[in-house]
DNA sequence: CCGGGATATGCTCAAAATGAGCATTTACCC
DNA sequence: GGGTAAATGCTCATTTTGAGCATATCCCGG
């Protein structure tokens, strides 16, 4: 595992995880201490350099993983390739160019171990929970915003900017797309309202180490979108839960209610589920008949995911 | 742009471009001649080594694209980081990583340069093109699919086998899924069906040096879904355009052919056009008046693609 | 033992979106 | 002037959504 002397002009190739799970109604995310960069330490993604021994990507992002965090990975998908911007620290030209090769994993047990810890995605993107209502902080955001749009160059700079806070934020609050976490996060990033941009303070969220934020956002728009219409939630799930709590955790990853009979409609009639002969006990209220994934939706047709209906309530 | 001496550890990393364009009905990719391998020339991707002059991978990939084929690119996306497979000509471990980082570009003009051509893309997956019906190869390369089930080592794999098939072909006719174009060349390729892996014929297409088939399968897929839920057909249109083109592209694009009258609806109801004050003459028929994209769709709310129904004809 | 609180489930209904056709218009060609 | 080829306009039966109302069952406190 020795490190081979760097030249000029080789890029270098890391490989980054964002592991999400979902326990007791709240989305994860596995974190790792980062040494040193400023203050102390902060948190970040397992990550680790491609090394010559991993025979692929993706075996070499797992074995980073395990080593740093314990945990071992079950459904792993390719996410982005890093690279094009903040990342280059040695100026404009020359240096070398560091490119990260991040990997989105839903894991459904969340065993802390080492020093990684879960820590709830909305630590990072308070203004991305809409669960209970238009979150507080937006109104802030907002102002701050237009102010940045206001201070555009020109005129025309400023609608532009205008138009972005639109479509991103979502105009005069209609319209709030929860698959856009990446533009929001770009967004404010360019206005310096976020920490890693030199943002005072911690309004649109926690920052994490490097770019890792970003990969975040992007984890979490893909998956926000990807639960639509492929069956993958149920990575996240344990092997036998109630609808309930299936809805639960679909909340908690769009971030937004859903109404509870059409969720229910739509699951059944869809086919992914079938009832096993137990049911809980849970918390108030009549027991809720446990469900288990039908695994061989995979093998029939299109495959289909959870469509979320707008709803606002239950 | 003298290279570097290479180490054995550094990873290798490429920029590819998948760029599409789709005139006079039929779908294009832009392919220029790549030396040797074998057998004389094969036709590959634009494609070149990032260099530390390099100032993102995005800029880096026009560079190439611009240098070797003279197309300058608008519309550019990221597609995949390719590695994992069939990249390490250096054995199992050891020798170093040779990582691709692929793009996919949508161009509106086709004029041909330097080397490069315009090849349609059905040129490299025949079978993908149902516009005139199931496209006939699809009989015998079902049956040497069916064979090397057969001939899997243990029933159980057989049956597997033959359910990946009955997934990403279509079980009985039935539930043909134009987005599956990637499972589909992987399976064929397992299959060793594919020249690249050994196959004695073209049957499943035409070859493509290195692993470039798997990124234009890729970007296929990728194109084929995009399409439902973003209006990125209009990077392929020209400014102005009759709805029975429009209709003529993303039928190329996908594959199949779709109900006119009730692909109109759709295109009018979604707000993603507005007319002109101009008609065409065309060939034969009444004159179709002229549209033009609406640009500020992008700035309303979802920015909604062109949903394929299922309608088989006009 | 009874009523209230909290969910889980079952069903209904109107509105909107889809899938398939039928019918008309308006060119060009012979 | 009739025939052919699209482009357009409309209709209609089904499905798919979005929203509620009503019931069924548990636990708990009194």
């Amino acid at each position: 595992m020795t490190e081979p002397e760097p030249i000029a002009s080789a890029p270098m190739v890391g490989l980054a995880a964002v592991i999400l799970a979902a326990t007791l109604d709240e989305p994860r995310v596995l974190t790792v201490p980062v040494a040193g960069q400023g203050a102390g330490r902060a948190e970040g993604l397992p990550a680790g350099p491609l090394e010559p021994a991993h025979p692929t990507l993706e075996r070499g992002l797992r074995a980073w993983v395990e080593r740093q965090t314990g945990q071992s990975l079950g459904y792993v998908e390719q996410l982005y390739t890093f690279g094009d911007r903040n990342r280059r620290p040695g100026g404009e030209d020359g240096g070398r160019h560091a490119l990260s090769v991040a990997y989105l994993a839903l894991v459904r047990e969340a065993r802390p171990a080492a020093d990684s810890a879960w820590q709830s995605w909305y630590r990072y993107f308070p203004y991305e929970d809409w669960r209970a209502g238009r979150p507080p902080s937006l109104d802030a955001l907002a102002a701050r915003l237009e102010a940045w749009a206001a201070a555009a160059a020109s005129p025309e700079e400023g609608r532009r900017r205008l138009d972005r806070i639109g479509l991103t934020f979502g105009a005069a609050g209609s319209g709030w797309n929860e698959e856009r976490v990446l533009e929001r996060y770009e967004l404010l990033f360019e206005a310096g309202l976020v920490p890693e941009a030199g943002a005072p303070d911690a309004l649109a969220g926690q920052a994490m180490a490097f770019d890792h934020r970003r990969m975040l956002a992007t984890a979490l728009g893909r998956l926000r979108g990807k639960i639509k219409y492929r069956p993958v939630v149920f990575e996240l799930m344990p092997p036998a839960f109630t609808l309930g709590q299936l809805q639960r955790v679909v909340e908690a990853l769009s971030g937004v209610l859903l109404h509870k009979q059409n969720f229910r409609r739509l699951v059944a009639q869809q086919g992914l589920v079938e009832e096993t002969e137990a049911v809980t006990a849970e918390t108030g209220g009549r027991p809720a008949r446990l469900m288990r994934f039908r695994r061989e939706v995979l093998l029939e047709r299109p495959a289909p995911g959870l469509r979320l209906p707008s709803g606002r309530a239950g």
